[in-house]
RNA sequence: GCGCCUGUAGCUCAGGGGAUAGAGCGACGGCCUUCUAAGCCGUUGGUCGGAGGUUCGAAUCCUCCCAGGCGCACCA
């Protein structure tokens, strides 16, 4: 938010006797700003809202940001802003220039973000992918934010589904058909035909795959190396025995139920995938990190309370660890509905899904929904390189840009409006713009991208709408706006890095 | 049966207490000798699943009901 904009809220506020949120209404004609702060206020006042909003208004008409205000409605107060709030609040932007809207959390902190994290039993799958889209934007608006924040990527290398996928391969290296519980399709056949390890080989593919989606990871967690250290801390926790197996009593520390940490001698006596859960939550706090974020999808979340569990039957405090769930994805193409399940012909890879759509639009489309929503994702739109397609419509506003910026050669560029009124066009893109680190922030805390995105669109709309009304080179105004051209190109160019699409110079 | 998520325009979805609920796709109609028409402008289209409740004010918060998805392993 400008500080112009923050000056006023503090005035309002004080004036009001409780804090005033100014917030921009949908209607341009109730003004650039609105104030609701008299409805809440009046009960206890014993004035009424409207008396409380006409004060209010009076107040703030001889304030150097404000135009004019006006009472409206039941009682909030709108107002409109003077020439000096635009240029005040464009100038903050062009100083900040990339860096406009980051680094406010406070404090910051270490933070890790283990994400993806699927069995290298197979190529990743869209499912992965909506995974690794959420989870690296969230980890991009972290970093914006402020916070030091790594990637890593946990992988079973030692457990039932990785044995059955090696006894797969080996059942076709030795010239028999995979057993009935394991894995098929084309990539286990390509995988037997070489001699390498297929586990070692799926996690090169792997890799290779999230590079292209622009996703590096910081480090790979072992499962097996995390199960050697078991020793350590199965003393630690609070544990009984039943049926021959060891179990936690997590149900005790806030999980939905008790969990087998070792199996029974009759299945093996091996430890399960949730003790090596516990070794590895150990392993992050002790490395330093003041949160711990998983991502998972919906199918995991009945584990959801079992690592808070752990955290507190260890003594950390659960707060440090958070645990992300993302529904579903499904793709349609043609009105056809495809599953993802890996162990099935009929699934969607991320390889073939970038393939069809490309990187940008894969990217987009898998961040641009609510974590909460099952989301259905159109191949053939998502496809269409055209401007159908919004993600085109906003990187389109990018290059235009920089087409301009280009042609403008290295004319003077500022907020200065020179005794000018701003247009209609001006003000309301300066306005979109002012919205950008409330928008980030807000995304940051809700650790959900989706926001971004949208308002990425808004900025593109109110760009391509002043575009079209006012020329930038050779006006009266260039200065001012070319100016406004370098804020908005960086504010677009910085929503598509936080979801991970590239902000083209030309289209 | 229990738990989590969801139900908003024909379709896919924004929307996390405010004024007349938005966008994209779809459908229909205008605008290119001018910095990129991948653009702009307009029309069409909604009992916000249902019923109660809290509030000056509810798509938004609470309760119940209905419908769908996902879980409820000594798989991960």
């Amino acid at each position: 938010m400008p500080e112009a904009t923050r000056r006023l809220e503090a005035r309002l506020s004080e004036l009001a006797g409780a804090p005033v949120e100014l917030e921009r209404p949908s209607d341009p004609a109730h003004g650039d700003y609105a104030t609701n702060v008299a409805l809440q206020v009046a009960p206890a006042s014993g004035k009424g809202p409207r008396e409380l909003a006409e004060e209010l208004a009076a107040a703030a008409t001889g304030m150097a940001e404000v135009e004019r205000a006006e009472v409206a409605g039941p009682g909030f107060v709108n107002l409109w802003l003077a020439p000096s709030w635009f240029e005040e609040a464009l100038g903050e932007m062009l100083e900040a220039g990339a860096d406009y809207g980051c680094g406010w959390a406070v404090p910051h902190e270490r933070v890790q973000v283990e994400m993806v994290s699927a069995n290298p039993t197979g190529p990743l799958t869209v499912a992965s992918a909506r995974n690794g889209a959420i989870g690296d934007s969230v980890a991009r608006l972290l970093a914006f934010a402020g916070h030091q924040v790594e990637r890593e990527y946990y992988y079973n290398d030692s457990g039932a589904q990785v044995e059955r996928f090696r006894a797969s391969v080996d059942a076709i290296r030795g010239g028999e058909e995979p057993p009935e519980d394991g894995y098929r399709g084309e990539y286990v056949a390509e995988l037997a035909r070489e001699e390498s390890d297929p586990v070692a080989t799926m996690l090169k593919q792997i890799e290779a795959t999230l590079e292209r989606f622009r996703i590096h990871f910081d480090s790979w967690a072992l499962q097996s190396e995390l199960e050697t250290r078991l020793p350590e801390f199965l003393p630690k926790l609070d544990t009984y025995e039943k049926d021959g197996a060891l179990w936690a009593r997590s149900s005790a520390y806030g999980d939905d139920e008790d969990r087998v940490l070792i199996r029974s001698p009759e299945q093996g006596g091996a430890p399960t995938y949730r003790a090596a859960d516990v070794a590895y939550l150990v392993d992050k706090l002790e490395r330093g990190f003041d949160r711990a974020i998983y991502v998972l999808g919906a199918d995991h979340h009945g584990t959801r309370k079992w690592y808070g569990a752990i955290a507190r039957m260890l003594g950390y405090d659960p707060e440090r660890i958070e645990v992300l769930i993302y529904q579903l994805v499904h793709l349609t193409s043609g009105g056809r509905q495809a599953k993802m399940s890996k162990r099935r012909g009929d699934v969607v890879f991320l390889d073939d899904f970038m393939d069809e759509v490309g990187v940008d639009a894969a990217r987009w489309y898998l961040a641009n929904r609510g974590p909460d929503q099952t989301i259905e994702i159109d191949v053939d739109l998502a496809a269409e390189r055209s401007e159908k397609n919004p993600v085109y419509y906003v990187q389109y506003a990018h290059a235009r840009i920089a087409g301009i910026l280009r042609n403008a050669g290295g004319a003077a560029s500022n907020s200065l409006l020179q005794g000018r009124a701003p247009e209609p066009e001006e003000r309301g893109l300066v306005k979109r713009l002012a919205e950008f680190p409330g928008i980030a922030a807000e995304a940051t805390e809700r650790r959900g991208p989706q926001g971004v995105p949208n308002y990425a669109i808004r900025v593109a709309d109110d760009f391509h709408r002043f575009y079209h009304h006012h020329r930038v080179l050779e006006s009266d105004a260039q200065a001012f706006r070319l100016g406004l051209c370098r804020a908005t190109q960086s504010v677009i160019a910085r929503c598509l890095d936080l979801v991970g699409v590239d902000a083209p110079e030309r289209m």
